[in-house]
DNA sequence: TGATGATAATAAGCATGCTTACGAAAGCCT
DNA sequence: AGGCTTTCGTAAGCATGCTTATTATCATCA
């Protein structure tokens, strides 16, 4: 923390503007940030199984499955019985999802280039490759313990 | 989008992967980031207004209400009547919270050292200037009308 | 075959962000 | 003084992330 804006802070705000950005072109689709996360990528791998679909995404099966209820409901995807496993579902994006599809990625564009706005593409390459690696460092992290040690000693 | 990972996601993905680390060190003291982060701003300001809290934090003032109410209720804070103002109140720590700033300060940092392994003290220099102009792009175009031109042509 | 453990999806409940709406108090303007 | 507008804090309700627990099914192995 210390003096300077912690950049851990920053970050959380960045993302957070990025996602209020998205929220407020998309609007009127009425599909959410997380949503179109959903179908982007299901567009690239229709009858995946859930649980597969949530480790691409990296978020817990549970709140995948309460997304993809809502997206459902609204006759966005559907559901069909994998006949192979009677307990797991394939996702298959319906003809109702396609035309969104360029919709949203054109709503991401934009709200990239507003964002990127005075950062070369050098600059773009640059936070994109410091952040895939911070990402895999957390990753990794998570996975350990967070052990205090200066507690244990104490 | 396209092909390569969407540097908006992966920015999404780090922000929570960092507070998803943060809390897991965190757990044991009975604070979240987000309380954190207020008792964070709080030990620099304290006997300030809600709202300007709000402000610096960059949250909405009913989000921090609630965050408040549940530090007030474990004791961290304490809301004073503002005697200049009978709608306001001012926000103190109490005596309780001073000794986790440092412990939280110290799990901040931990943290951060973990997600930054591998970057050079100049990237991440770099990665801070680099997000605050991101930011501060982002704050102004979110007071923009987010319009949709291709619609109104349409 | 039949028990035992792993896995797919979901349920329950919490935290934190948002939008929208409201009551009480303050500020301003005539 | 009286009335309009703004501001402060909060309530209600939604979205999305989490942890923990449950149910149904599958897979394995004795």
């Amino acid at each position: 923390m210390s003096t300077s804006p912690n950049i851990s802070f920053v970050l959380h705000d960045v993302a957070r503007l990025l996602r209020k950005r998205f929220e407020q072109r998309s609007r009127a689709f009425d599909l959410t940030r997380a949503q179109w996360q959903v179908l982007s990528y299901l567009s690239r791998q229709e009858g995946i199984h859930q649980n597969k679909l949530a480790d691409l995404i990296e978020i817990m099966p549970i709140t995948l499955a309460r997304l993809l209820d809502k997206m459902e409901a609204r006759g966005f995807i559907e559901r069909r019985p994998d006949p192979a496993d009677r307990r797991a579902w394939l996702i298959y994006l319906t003809p109702k999802a396609h035309p969104l599809i360029e919709v949203m990625r054109s709503n991401g564009q934009k709200t990239r280039e507003e964002a990127f706005t005075g950062l070369s593409a050098d600059a773009q390459q640059q936070l994109l490759q410091t952040l895939c690696l911070i990402k895999s460092n957390l990753l990794e992290a998570c996975t350990q313990p967070a052990v205090d040690r200066e507690k244990i000693h104490v």
